[in-house]
DNA sequence: TGATGGTGATTAAACGCTTTAGCAGATTGG
DNA sequence: CCAATCTGCTAAAGCGTTTAATCACCATCA
């Protein structure tokens, strides 16, 4: 623990309230030194090779040593012997706005841990001369490979740079033959909220769909429709509407939806249902008992905390990041075409009674 | 371009559907050759060093060589020799339930990558193990330094292995003399939240503060009364009420506030404004019309949204960890004591009105 | 003419580690 | 008793860079 620079014991003179200067980190020679041994046989013993043929009396020497001095190896010496580096990037787009990224990067980064992977994380803002700079970096550290990751499902072109490179799209895909992709699956979640008002009984359900063209607006529509014909309910399109995907559309849609004589609707997300909750309450009707609703994301600070409680679907962001790296590492069987689909959980909460018989 | 594990130019039989396997990344040396030129040139040009004596034709060679081979410098060999790392550690206790998180890593990222930094980022979801581990991961790949960073303010200690590095504090401090730290001004912010209110005339102004105690639970109800006794208006105790810093304790402080018979109230936080409004709402009353309401935090799918959108303080997020980096790379001037506090800016939206004159 | 200086490049060592081949000495086998 | 085998360890090469030292060449100058 003994600087090189300092050994006076005593803080230098030039930082005097701030933290002492470090020391040069320790190295393999050092402990080698220490132990007295060659850098092979510390080498050895740090990792634990079985097939190496050293003395317990050695190992034991070499190990105090290791304590007495603080040693960490050095990875990127690491890396660079071994001519592959630990590293996985992953690429977003928006981590400041919402917690979706980083959900994505916790799944993401649980995942590669398991596999002895750091994850090199860069955020773009949806900023292109960003992206393309951290792409670049990515590349000069020899990434294992990147994930490239949007905060909501969308089609994205594959920016050049990342060609370089071996790379999975998470919430995210393109045209682009090979590219491979982890997405959501939109249609299961569709389907799945509106089984949960199916299974209370609803028949009539409304469903407010967002305006903006997305896979979640013709994925979640399908659900909807899926489930409804399994149940023997014609689609009928009149009980679909389209609103802008926030709070103010959700609250804009209040009067149409009233119009409809539904017991229930499903919203195209957590937002839309917040601002109905609102216009809800504001025309006097209380939630479920008058009208059931669910939403879609399970965006947390919204949905659990609306009164009532809201039930949705859950994008799996987690399981996107996690099933990226492992798609990227080559862990699962490949599909036979198209992006992978993660499945949509529903997470019920107090916002869905039963209907009550006519 | 060509790989040296395949040169025939058709895609390797062994991964059909697969991404063409990736060549070996392009070495310093392939340049060299191809350009006819040794090492140590194409490094200096690839360095730009001004003092270094090359031909313009040489350069136009090497340069042509990089592109033509797609040569990418690789960062661990340079970091090795160069014997300093160019990464910045950042663990964060919660990417994946808040945007906050978030925002100081994307402040930290800007600020590190203006001085030629990497961010290393681990998510720690607040276990322990996986802080050690991460922090092991950091200290291994010999980072110039790491920020440890909590996402709501608050006092923390410091683990050992942090000790091994230079470390900076974000938005948490410790008592340890000599650990810097950067967090938020409570006390402006507090302030600043009710001269807004001040600012429309408001004179009897109700706090909603948490119960559950934290340094923005003393700061910001010091910040209140410093704004009130600078407007010669005597601090009332009975004006000041406490609940659970969420939706539900925002709610249930309704019929508590109403009793206050105030025109203006400061919530604790957006999250208890937004319940407060359910609760007002519920009694009829209007926001700003019949009373004016201020929140904390600016979180975005919250204070943005609701209706009428809530004017608020934010939470300097981003600045925490850009000025966290700069604090770490001794940019700042050092503080004489404590930790560096940053300003809260208000952001005023539409849930504040002028007061009518009595 | 020989010293001096400038130009445009190269050589070689070093960074911290892994790994293969090999060496010396002890033990065993025939 | 010598060869073969085993045991415990080390020497040295190499990973992709950077950089100080050096070199060959040519022009200039006294």
């Amino acid at each position: 623990m003994i600087s090189q620079e300092n050994t006076s014991g005593t803080p230098s003179a030039a930082a005097p309230l701030q933290q002492a200067r470090r020391a040069q980190p320790v190295t393999l020679r050092q402990v080698a030194e220490a132990a007295g041994v060659s850098t092979a046989t510390v080498s050895l013993v740090v990792n634990k090779k079985k097939a190496a043929r050293i003395s317990d009396e050695t190992r034991k020497r070499v190990r105090e040593a290791i304590r007495d001095l603080g040693y960490r190896p050095n990875a990127m010496a690491q890396n660079l012997v071994s001519g592959s580096s630990r590293f996985i990037g992953l690429v977003a787009d928006a981590i400041a706005t919402t917690p979706f990224a980083g959900q994505i990067i916790h799944g993401a980064q649980d995942e590669a841990w398991k596999h002895g992977y750091a994850l090199l994380i860069a955020n773009t803002e949806g900023n292109r001369e960003l992206e393309t700079d951290a792409i670049a970096m990515m590349l000069e550290y020899k990434v294992r490979g990147i994930l490239y990751s949007t905060w909501f499902h969308r089609p994205t072109d594959v920016p050049d740079s990342l060609r370089e490179s071996d790379f999975v799209l998470v919430n995210c895909f393109a045209e682009e033959p090979g590219a491979r992709a982890v997405v959501p699956d939109e249609v299961q979640g569709g389907r799945s909220a509106t089984e949960v008002l199916l299974k209370h009984g609803h028949r009539r359900i409304a469903f407010i769909n967002a305006t903006i063209p997305a896979p979640a607006k013709d994925g979640r529509l399908q659900g909807y429709r899926e489930a409804l014909e399994a149940e023997g309910i014609t689609f009928d399109e009149d009980l679909v509407m389209e609103a802008y995907p926030d709070q103010e559309g959700g609250y804009g849609a209040t009067e149409a939806l009233l119009k409809r004589d539904v017991t229930a609707v499903y919203c195209y997300n957590d937002r839309m249902a917040m601002g109905l909750y609102d216009g809800l309450r504001e025309q006097g009707l209380s939630i479920p008992d008058d009208i059931a609703v669910v939403g879609f994301d399970n965006q947390e600070v919204i949905a659990a905390h609306l009164r009532p409680p809201l039930s949705t679907v859950s994008l799996p962001h987690y399981e996107l990041g996690a099933a990226g790296v492992r798609m990227l590492l080559g862990l699962d069987e490949p599909q036979s075409s198209g992006p992978e689909k993660i499945y949509c959980p529903t997470v019920e909460r107090n916002s869905v009674r039963a209907l009550a018989p006519a």
